[in-house]
DNA sequence: GTGGTCTAGACCACC
DNA sequence: GTGGTCTAGACCACT
């Protein structure tokens, strides 16, 4: 499904978060849909199982899956509640980068057309 | 100057280097302006003078002040090459959080007005 | 693996990465090998490990070992993103050498053949 | 004459002897000809008059300049026989550089073509 | 057991 | 007095 990075410096599960992520964003893990399970993706990574555990631990509570016992885990679907509390934790991240975009000079156009570009991608997955 | 939160998960010298940053990008600390001796802010905040020099020298790297040995640190003027470096960086990070809000349908007009709300802040220092 | 030379006016850390970047260029430390972990080399070199971490970092950054925390350090295989930006630090460092040369009259062809020298070393353990 | 970098990490008495070498070699400042006196670089460049005399005894042990007591500091006559020691001392570098642009895979061409270039517009000083 | 962070206290080069 | 380097010894996050 991927691989991990070894010169990254971040922690293994947070790679494994934002690969999985990556991959429901751009809708190739479609809602509902099950993900691999720790097992199954700890063996292909070879690593070990806690490790996927907490990476799948952690993309639960932002709301991108949710696990059945004994059924595995599966993509939450949009509009969930609980997205709202990650988007409210999302928000002071984005300002600080913008502050510090903006006080860099870098242009403001360009910054909001690099967004438009995003959400427009987005919108042909919908249609 | 600031204070620091020993609650904080995150080392010491990110808490110091993002405070540093809020007070650059905020204008408090003006371009070429003198920034507190790693001695003195050390003896401030009651930490060790290496973990000042640590978050300074981050904050030199990542293109916010500059240090000249026996006469102080200072605020890097704008505009400078090392800011481009800089910038690239930030690009991909931009990315990933612009994306995950379109993904939990977070309102593009909003994102966008945010961005001229910081963007505004600035014009108006520069005034 | 190497000694330290007391004195050597330079810091240690400097020492030690100029020893480590020969054990790396001449090939004795191939790509993705494993170096001494930093406690191991600290104790061989009876310096403190700090020392040696610093080194490191410091290797990293100009693209010759790469570190994964709980894992270790190894050599960063060649034709890495990260040589491009450290190429691009060396050139004016070369210029600088080789005007200095041609202003004192050092023959051209001698300072080629040297270089052809190097190369040609370079090529053998590609062989 | 020059203007000193105090975002240089360099000690200042570096620099000053960096930009005189660009001036002797670049050939603003001729043979046997008077450079600046101590205290007037000092002055012009607002620093303390022992970072000019370390800089200029720097440049004289380098074959750079000569001093006559009483009367000033001169640009040294080439082939003489103290850029001899230079030249030794300056091979090591060249060695560490070109190894290390060869490990790296910078072509060699390029190299070479580099320093064509740089012996190529001393020639044309001499015509 | 590994690399990363932190403290306390020291010395050095530079200006 | 300033930033930079170093030591000794400790604790933490991660695998």
């Amino acid at each position: 499904m991927f691989q991990l990075d070894y010169m990254d410096h971040r922690p293994l599960y947070e790679q494994i978060k934002e690969k999985m992520k990556v991959l429901i964003i751009s809708g190739v893990l479609k809602p509902n849909e099950r993900v691999p399970s720790v097992r199954d993706m700890a063996q292909s990574l070879t690593i070990n199982p806690n490790t996927i555990q907490k990476a799948y631990k952690d993309l639960e509570q932002e709301g991108y899956i949710y696990s059945i016992r004994a059924k595995g885990s599966f993509v939450t679907p949009i509009n969930n509640k609980i997205h709202q509390a990650r988007i409210g934790g999302l928000m002071p991240e984005i300002d600080k980068l913008v502050s510090e975009l903006a006080y860099m000079n870098f242009p403001k156009e360009q910054l909001v057309s690099r967004i438009e570009e995003i959400y427009g991608k987005k919108e042909e997955k919908n249609d």
